[in-house]
DNA sequence: TCTGGGGTCCTAGGACCC
DNA sequence: TCTGGGGTCCTAGGACCC
């Protein structure tokens, strides 16, 4: 009988809203969101006041990436149009994005934590996984350890949640938030989990939920109350069972430390939705940026790849892809634009257009690949003999 | 004038090969 | 005179997550 695991999951609180309020530490207790595009960052005036932007100031498709808490109690909230919001509050103080710094509060709030739990899994700018089981000391002790480590090195508060296992952790993780810790062992499912909606859990989104709802299932407890077959003939076999198992807390995935990436993308949303022919020049233009784009991002990863992408959503908000792969993989922005040029010829063109996109996959790194063309004996880099 | 941008994983059909 | 049976790759779409 082996001793159960002990993950955390981490989670910073509004990781960008509270990274800006390091920056303006006035607008703390007021509400205020981050998102949008052509943002005007706070203005600081000669008379020593400051201007800031506001929801009402905004025009355009921009959405809200994260609110505090104080605007999340006005009903503003995450992918919400920014448009929307400003019915709802006018007066909220919207700041721009700042993804470089939101990276640099990552790497120091992540580095802080694996100094004390080196078994980290990265899920995302705000987040990780962390293997407690075989880190010596009291498990409330351990993860008060990490919250004080996080905060002593950014300044930031998160939420910790220890479970036996990722999918307890995550949904633990948001039980107390902000700056909460919750612990949970498996006794504790029917009283702490069970309760809950069935959209806690991670990997039930707004569709499985829907429909659960549809037949009857609110909660976790109803689902895992659930015949298991029944689930099968209603979400299929594989995620059937899944739902099953989720619902009665079993989930043994491992801590992954290291993961390559898969695919390469950009895309953007236009601020007024274009016509292929009306706007050919203007739609070129773009698609020839987001192509250097995604060639800078593959040089900067070290890697190329064969199946060039592109997406294209309409101004119905449907959206198509169409892709194709290549002989040979390629970072090359003059190739990928040949490649997403041909796939542009495969999609119907009357519509409208709201957004563009280019995905290159099927990566492969750039070592792998010079590595494995090289004759046996050569070494690769620069030549040994000029 | 609702609805961003960057990802992963899964499914499913058809091509193609042995 | 029907249509085996894998296995893999390619393509398209969709759900979901941060």
């Amino acid at each position: 009988m082996t001793l159960p695991r002990r993950i955390a999951h981490l989670d910073m609180d509004a990781f960008y809203a509270s990274v800006e309020l390091l920056r303006y530490p006035q607008l703390r207790g007021q509400p205020v969101v981050i998102g949008g595009r052509s943002v005007d960052a706070p203005k600081h005036l000669p008379d020593g006041s400051w201007r800031y932007a506001r929801l009402r100031d905004y025009v355009g498709r921009g959405v809200i990436t994260t609110a505090t808490y104080e605007a999340r109690a006005l009903g503003l909230g995450s992918a919400m149009g920014i448009m929307k919001g400003a019915k709802l509050a006018p007066d909220a103080v919207l700041l721009p994005v700042d993804f470089d710094a939101y990276r640099h509060y990552s790497r120091l709030f992540k580095a802080a934590a694996a100094s004390i739990a080196p078994l980290m899994e990265d899920r995302g700018i705000d987040e990780i996984y962390l293997d407690l089981t075989d880190v010596p000391g009291e498990t409330r002790e351990l993860a008060q350890r990490i919250k004080d480590a996080v905060r002593a090195a950014t300044g930031l508060s998160c939420s910790i949640g220890v479970t036996p296992n990722k999918l307890l952790a995550k949904i633990c993780s948001d039980l107390d938030k902000p700056d909460g810790l919750t612990l949970l062992g498996r006794e504790d499912i029917p009283t702490r989990i069970w309760p809950l909606p069935a959209r806690k859990i991670n990997g039930i989104g707004p569709k499985a939920d829907e429909k659960l709802a549809a037949l009857g299932i609110k909660t976790i407890g109803e689902l895992a109350a659930a015949d298991p077959l029944w689930l099968q003939e209603q979400f299929g076999r594989s995620y059937g069972s899944w739902l099953h198992e989720a619902a009665h807390g079993i989930d043994e995935r491992p801590i992954v430390t290291h993961s390559e990436p898969k695919s390469v993308s950009r895309e953007t949303t236009f601020e007024h939705d274009l016509h292929a022919r009306q706007d050919r020049s203007q739609l070129s233009e773009i698609f020839t940026r987001l192509c250097v784009r995604v060639a800078e991002d593959l040089m900067r990863k070290e890697v190329l790849g064969k199946t060039i992408g592109i997406k294209l959503r309409y101004d119905d908000f449907s959206t198509i892809t169409r892709d194709i792969t290549l002989p040979e993989a390629t970072a090359d922005a003059a190739t990928i634009r040949r490649a997403a040029g041909e796939c542009l010829k495969r999609v119907p063109l009357q519509r409208r257009l709201r957004l563009l996109g280019v995905r290159v996959g099927h990566l492969e790194s750039r070592a792998d690949i010079e590595s494995a063309s090289m004759q046996p004996g050569e070494q690769g880099g620069l030549p040994l003999f000029e």
